[in-house]
DNA sequence: GGTCATATGAGCCGTGCGGCCCATGAGCGA
DNA sequence: TCGCTCATGGGCCGCACGGCTCATATGACC
């Protein structure tokens, strides 16, 4: 699950988007802010994988936003009036893609695979580009955690219940630590994080697993 | 917080003892069980630092209950007539320390917070084996998470949201990264973990964060 | 019979994590 | 003034974790 943050002061715009990215079963929008400070301080409280950030807005330019935001999120531009200076300066704030807003919402998608998944799509030229997001075209598996297997949410169960080291986990389930190991990692990349800490509460946040 | 499963076959003594040993503001009774598979079962569902087990129980030995459980958890034998070779018994099959069901129940507190902690009780002699309960006689600080810095909240609330990493932590914090490992240190030894797994369930559940 | 998903397991490797001890400065209360 | 906590850092180190590729066996499905 891509959790994507929404930066724009144009709300019809926003909440279409927002509305509108929902309806992919791997990304999730997590936020709406209407400037860049706010987007800054949206971020401390609600991590986002990606965010989509509008070039104009009231209260300072959106790309001196996204260049203090360091590793927090990765940017992806998006301009009423794309122009090729806005886009030099886009790439070097350290933004990861810029749009116009006229691409088509399955192009935007597929940036936010390809972005999420740590592609760099500013610095390709058109042909590269596409050829990249060709490969994000469709949905990145799972709506929740539909795709575990049993012994996936096993571990996963033992996991959000406080059993985090490897060996154990292995003696719980009476299996190598290794194969411990290539569960969670296929677990890990189906429910999109990167460690077991994100996956526990991920499992508690779908229900496989009660915090109690 | 230091979890604790008791295994006893005579309701009165473990239910009496689950809401003596409820009293600790440093350990908690996760479970009572009345035999030895009934341990292992629990125990897989609900992991517990140390377990009291009792010797005399239906259904199997409980000493050979757990002989079976490896590192699981810790457990602390009691028995109503302890005798040399239950000792002698109980030390073969991997238990932390012995008791006869006579002793004061603060004596078997102190001997859970000190098995808890990784010390090895039962092939001490009398007067070393005092000396270390001695030590470990008062209660291991916090009821929860009261003794937590405001800036320890901060850092735990960040993590129960996805931010795991140190890095990413740090610069949502504006400090070092050294100063991140620091805090977490803090908070693992305070909640009675060892890694930020642990410590985000902790958090979720004692409300410090929300899964959401 | 062939193909696919699943569960099991191995090896290799870089580095991030957690344990340990220590230092400094600010703030506060005895 | 002394002592304490807290937040901020540093250094060191062992090892577990996560990323990668690969192998094998077992069913289910066609």
């Amino acid at each position: 699950m891509i959790r994507v943050m929404i930066a724009d002061d144009h709300q019809l715009f926003a909440e279409g988007l927002s509305q509108a990215l929902d309806i992919l079963p791997d990304a999730r929008v997590v936020g709406v802010v209407d400037s860049g400070p706010a987007l800054d301080a949206a971020l401390l409280n609600q991590p986002a994988e990606v965010s989509i950030v509008d070039i104009e807005m009231p209260g300072g330019d959106g790309i001196d936003a996204i260049a203090g935001l360091g590793s927090r999120t990765r940017a992806i531009v998006v301009s009423m009036y794309a122009s090729d200076d806005q886009r030099t300066r886009a790439e070097t704030a350290g933004a990861k893609a810029f749009f116009s807003k006229g691409v088509p919402l399955m192009t935007l998608a597929a940036a936010i695979r390809a972005v999420a998944d740590g592609e760099d799509l500013i610095g390709l030229d058109d042909t590269s580009r596409d050829e990249v997001l060709e490969r994000y075209g469709e949905a990145r598996l799972d709506p929740g955690a539909a795709s575990l297997t049993v012994r996936e949410r096993e571990i996963l169960a033992l996991l959000a219940a406080g059993v985090s080291a490897t060996d154990e986990l292995a003696e719980r389930l009476y299996i190598s630590q290794k194969t411990v190991k290539n569960h969670l990692a296929s677990i890990f990349q189906k429910l999109a994080v990167s460690d077991r800490t994100q996956a526990a509460i991920e499992a508690i946040r779908l229900g496989i697993a009660r915090p109690n």
